[in-house]
DNA sequence: CAATGCTTTTCATTCAATGAAACCAAGGCA
DNA sequence: TGCCTTGGTTTCATTGAATGAAAAGCATTG
């Protein structure tokens, strides 16, 4: 469901491995993470891994606390891997956008009464980091921890952007359908003292994202995504 | 600084290894997220891996898009990695504790004053997982994704707690100095079907939790605990 | 420019990872 | 009840993937 791993730089053909247990491992950390809960045969399955193989893997991730093993044999996320998630928002580069990005999220959601979500790149494709949902009983939920690719997208296209100049509006990106049929995606870059580093988006249904209250959504996401960056290049707190 | 690798079962001796690259990657990871941002040299000395070894799985991080290399070398966390963080948190055994847990966190700092934590175990130790600031000047503070050890701590004594009969109060444990000296922790077990699963610690000044604040704080961290048992053990929600 | 501290590349050696096959355990079903 | 399917687990001989010492870059600094 939820995105194959993202070459970022494509490696030669796929054939060629250089540690392979290790890009094993981590591609059953991932497949359980993303799809929940998971059997070894399913996992085994989905990362295309012989299951011997993939049982020893698994073992060792869950003997270091990374998965979970519950009775009925499924593996999930352990407390370990969440003790590394919420260090991770603590400190990092991730960790300031998606602070600076929190007010701005709340204020579109308020003003467009859509759901709003904060993207990253990731290679070729576009994670969302987080979202202030909607408060309206049809609205755009769970692309949390999704990811979707820059090509064809709005979030793609404002992500590969040109910042703007520093202080000025950037440019919104409008598109519909691209992902999920009936979606309009109202999307603005933010800009961090090197370029852009992350995009806002309001997503909600074609036939409500229209006319004034998409004009009140280009404005608003444009407004935000500006004073998030101005907030991003106010100086820095010092690093552990 | 925060745990060496938990052996939840103890490996045979550790000079016995199964799957050496597999293992080294994860250290290596997990290293970067807890560290923060780390040289080359410096996640090798931490994980104890020779350099040119380490070279070469961190770069398999960097290009899975798990981690980043700013321009001056540094690693830290990547967006592919925040996008397994924020998965992790929308399912999971641990997503339904820590949603649950949320508000009882939040009462307490009303009720206590103090920081309050929630923390689940993992292995041998114990993982802070969450929590809500005091919004005192002086107040405990930055142990989020920290772990500490069962043995000797009031958080561990009642993690290994016996669960309470469904409905009733648990017993709170209360400990000054375990981990740092002048800290009161005030700690009571959260129960699920199965036993006791987190728990709800309060934080502060040893010389502020005395007499009645310390009463008040035993009071409302076995209340929180129980309170939050029960939303535990309520009809869950399907699965995927 | 010599010295120092990190990073990167190379390459011969070996040991750790691999997966096919055999084996178990547990339902499902007639 | 016993047969059969569908996972999970173990074994073990084979091989190629991982390893790390050493040497070479590459900045930075005194």
């Amino acid at each position: 469901m939820a995105s194959e791993r993202a070459p970022s730089h494509g490696e030669p053909p796929s054939t060629l491995h250089q540690s392979r247990s290790a890009e094993r491992v981590l591609a059953l950390l991932d497949t359980v993470i993303t799809n929940g809960a998971v059997s070894l045969t399913d996992a085994a399955a989905e990362a295309d891994i012989p299951t011997s193989t993939a049982l020893r893997h698994l073992r060792l991730l869950t003997n270091r606390g990374y998965l979970v093993r519950d009775d009925r044999g499924w593996y999930s996320v352990g407390p370990a891997f969440v003790r590394m998630a919420v260090a991770s928002f603590q400190s990092g580069p991730y960790a300031r956008l998606m602070a600076a990005a929190q007010p701005g999220l709340e204020r579109l959601v308020e003003i467009t009464e859509e759901s709003a979500y904060l993207a990253v790149r990731d290679g070729i494709e576009a994670v969302y980091i987080a979202t202030v949902e909607s408060r309206r009983a049809i609205r755009h939920v769970g692309w949390v921890g999704k990811s979707v690719p820059l090509q064809g997208t709005a979030v793609g296209k404002a992500l590969l952007s040109e910042a703007p100049a520093p202080g000025t509006r950037p440019r919104s990106v409008l598109n519909t359908g691209a992902i999920e049929p009936d979606v309009t995606a109202v999307v603005a870059p933010i800009s961090g003292p090197a370029g852009v580093i992350g995009a806002f988006s309001v997503l909600g249904p074609a036939e409500r994202l229209v006319g004034e209250r998409l004009e009140i959504a280009t404005a608003s996401v444009t407004q935000a995504a500006m004073e998030t960056s101005s907030a991003l290049s106010e100086a820095r707190p010092v690093l552990p």
